[in-house]
Order: structure tokens, then sequence, then C-alpha cells
DNA sequence: TTTTGAGTTGTTCGA
DNA sequence: GTCGAACAACTCAAA
């Protein structure tokens, strides 16, 4: 059989259902379709690095990628009868925007007399699988991850050790260096210093994590000094890594005694199943807040103060540093995401999606689900969200999890000569203290763009407006 | 059908 | 300075 496999957000050899079926029933044309672009992200500068050396790593089992443009359904119709293929695989995705592509793609199994196959998405299991004892959706985590325990979850699979195809050279194929994906933004410098994307550096950087970090993980991870969490992220959005892989790659440490602990981090992995879970379940909260009454809630939406904000100008020493991570090297510490969400949306009453479409843009480890779900979550717009009371304070914030402030210190540079107590604080701090640090309130470093108290009340005003609307 | 227990990551206030 | 309660009920899921 000559089977077109379909790359989407998988490019990895191991545990990737279609490439491995395909592999086994004849000759294989690997096939990846560029996203139709406005302007690439820092999720583009790792796609872009992942097809690279998917590339390399085909041309060693004997084949190579081709790259086409254009709706993906469209695309490959015209391929497969260009050069009589027989079928097409992939692995199913969970997002609106992808299983639209692949509803259209399966349209050509009546049309084309084409063999369409959907294969496993990258999740632990199949979301349709799981079910509360009343047949619905579960809602809520603690539910969700008391089931999936009780689950067997599937052996991933081998790569394939070798291709053979039935045409040498894709005519169409487009280079990758015309493929859009890298504009001459001047952040991929930083991002390729923070970073090596691809298969073979998911399986280093899970090594690393192994060795170093998986056993102390519940105590590490909170501090974003500290190299404390996975930094898998990047390798699992873009599928460089298999999610049921790691599972049993984590399971296996516990077995040989390198970790006895995991389940802290597992409950971590389980939470990413619940995104792409809920999102499978409820595909419209992309747009819209799964609960009803955030629909009346009174968002500001200040332009200037969203630009404070994305620059890393609120005058709040924590978020800022976060929102500087985030432009220089494509992603920000846990514990500080939720304190920057927590403060567009809580302080500046800033609509969650605009937040959100700022993580699509700068994240590179960006994944619509996580992205959707956690930001609700913060909103409390979500099922099973945070209360509406929680607003951080991103002063409390700092002292707890940065206390020498050596994270801040690194990205807000400006500030790294004050002294400890007026680091997390800097509007606070007196005039001697500011001046021997070289700090100009107002001008080396913005007053705070909120008072804390006030914004805090004004959130909470906001909340009970919309308490009991429909 | 009704009851019961539980619910990712916090902050503030007052004793 | 420390500590517990209040913050607000409401929904979910299983018994």
């Amino acid at each position: 059989m000559k089977t077109i496999v379909w790359f989407r957000n998988d490019l990895r050899l191991h545990d990737h259902p279609a490439l491995k079926e395909a592999s086994e029933c004849g000759e294989v044309l690997p096939v990846f379709i560029l996203p139709e672009h406005t302007s690439p992200t820092a999720a583009d500068w790792w796609l872009y690095e992942s097809l690279n050396r998917l590339h390399q790593q085909l041309v060693k089992l004997g084949s190579t990628l081709t790259i086409l443009k254009g709706p993906p359904s469209k695309a490959l119709a015209a391929l497969t009868e260009k050069t009589h293929a027989d079928a097409i695989f992939f692995n199913g995705q969970v997002d609106p925007d992808s299983r639209r592509e692949e509803i259209a793609l399966l349209a050509l199994n009546s049309l084309a007399k084409v063999n369409v196959r959907r294969c496993a998405p990258n999740m632990l299991l199949d979301p349709s699988c799981l079910k509360t004892g009343a047949g619905e959706p579960y809602k809520v985590f603690g539910a969700f991850w008391k089931s999936l325990q009780q689950q067997t979850i599937p052996w991933p699979l081998a790569a394939p050790t070798s291709l053979t195809s039935w045409i040498d050279d894709c005519p169409e194929s487009i280079p990758l260096e015309h493929s859009g994906l890298r504009a001459s933004i001047d952040w991929d410098a930083s991002l390729e210093e923070a970073w090596t994307p691809g298969e073979t550096a998911s399986f280093e950087q899970w090594a690393q994590f192994r060795d170093m970090g998986l056993n102390r993980y519940d105590t590490k991870r909170d501090f974003p000094a500290l190299n404390g969490t996975s930094r898998l992220s990047g390798f699992l959005a873009s599928g460089n890594m298999s999610i049921r892989a790691l599972w049993h790659a984590v399971r296996r440490a516990q077995e040989e005694g390198i970790a006895p602990q995991p389940e802290p981090f597992l409950r971590q992995l389980a939470w990413r199943e619940f995104s792409y879970y809920q999102l499978f379940h409820f595909p419209d909260i992309t747009k819209r807040p799964l609960r009803q009454e955030f629909l009346h809630f009174p968002w500001l939406n200040d332009p200037d103060e969203l630009t404070a904000w994305k620059k890393g100008k609120t005058g709040y020493p924590l978020v800022d540093a976060g929102m500087r991570e985030l432009w220089e090297t494509g992603t920000i510490h846990n514990r500080v995401r939720m304190v920057v969400a927590s403060f567009l949306i809580k302080h500046l009453l800033i609509d969650w999606r605009i937040g959100a479409e700022w993580f699509r843009e700068t994240l590179v480890d960006y994944d619509v689900a996580n992205n959707t779900l956690g930001w609700q979550w913060v909103a409390g717009s979500g099922f099973d969200a945070a209360p509406y009371f929680r607003i951080f304070n991103p002063t409390t914030q700092s002292r707890k999890f940065d206390e020498k402030g050596t994270y801040i210190r690194k990205w807000v540079p400006e500030l790294a000569a004050l002294p400890d107590a007026a680091l997390h604080e800097p509007y606070r701090a007196s005039e001697d203290v500011l001046t021997d640090a070289g700090v100009v309130l107002g001008d080396t470093y913005p007053v705070p763009i909120v008072d804390h108290s006030a914004a805090r009340s004004r959130a909470l005003d906001a909340y009970a407006q919309i308490k009991g609307k429909k």
C-alpha cells in the first residue's frame, strides 16, 4: 500500500500511530502542511526547528519530509491524485480547528476512494472513554484524576527503523526556508539560546529531568529561580514527545527507584490531559467562558495597561519579570504564569481572551487546550476554577516564591542593585535606597500602573456584579 | 431521589 | 508575629 502520512502536532517518530501503521502496510510519503499565516509566532519558531530535525531523521530512515501549503484537505487530495496514493493516515487532534480539517479530509473517503484513517491523538486515553457514572464527561479534576488512575495507559509504539517511498522527490514540496515560519523578528536568537526543539532533544531533556528534578518536583516547582520544572511543555505541545511515552517513562523511573514519588508530576500530566479532554467535549471554550455569567463581566480592556503588561512595565517586579521572561525565552515559569494572568484579569480587568491571544503569539510551548483552560481557570470562568476571591497579591507571591529576588534580578536588571527588602516593592522604598541602587521611579522603572488594594476591591466588585446572572 | 463530601496553586483581617 | 476564620455558595459525582 502507498500511504501519505500527514504530520501535524506530532513531529516525532516514536509512538506515532499513523506512521507506525503506514510503515507496516507498505510505502510511506511523510507530509507536513504549513499553517495559513498572519505573522509567525514563537511556537512557529519551534515548529520550524522541529520540521528541520524531523526531515533529517526521515532522511536517515530513507525518506524525506514533503512540505505543502493550503487547506489540508485540498492539498492532500491533490497530492493523492498526483502520486496515486492509496491512503492517508494521520493522528487526530482535539481542538476545534484541527477537527474541522479532519472532517473535511475524512470526507475524501467516500469522494475519492482513498482510505483516510484517523489514529490516536497525543493523549493518554481516547477522550470519549472516560465518563462519570451517569455517562457524562467529567467537569471537575478530582474525579477525572481518580478515574484516570484506574485506567491502563497504552504502551508507546516503537519508531519505524526504515521507510520506503514510491516517489523520490515531491516537486511541489516547499523548502523550509520559504515556509514563512521564521520572520525577521529579532527574538530568534534568544529562543535559540533557551531551547533545542526536536525529538532527540526531548529525550535528553527528559533524562535530565528524571535524574535531576523528578524527585524534587513537588518542592521545587513553585520557585521560578530554581530549575525545578520539567521544561518539557514545548516538546509535548509540538508532539516532539509522546505523552504516553512520557507517562510510561515516569512509571519506569518509579520502578527503578529513581523517583519513588512521581505522583505530583503525573498529576500535572493529568491536568494537560484534562484540558484536552474538556476541549474535546466543549469545543467552543476557546471563545466562550464555560460559565455563562462571565459573558456579563465588566471588562475594562484599557489598551495602555495592556501594553504595559505585555512589555513587563507594570511596576510590579514579579509580573514584569515574568512578562519579560516570556518575551525573551518564549516561556514563563508556571507559578509566575498564574501571577501574570491573575494580574491581567483581576488587577487590570482585561478579558482573559486578550491575554490568551498574547500567549499564543509569544509562547514556544503554546497549546490551545492548556492555554484556554489555564486562562479560564484563573478567570474563574471554568467549571473547576479558582474562586473569584483568590486574587494573587503580586508582592506576596514575589516574597514567597522569589524571596532572594534571583528571578527578578535576572529579568528586571534595572532593579538588581536594590536590597532584597526593597526589591519586591520598589515603590515603597525610601529615596535613599532607590538612589543608591540607581533606580528612578517613573524613569528607569515604572510606578505601579494600579494600586494593589484598590485593584483588588475593584475586582471583587466586578465579580459581585455578575453573580447570579445568566 | 437525596445526601454527602469535596473542591490545584490565596489573601486579609482580627484575635 | 502567628494562626484561624472568612471570603460564597455552588456544582459535581458518587453513595
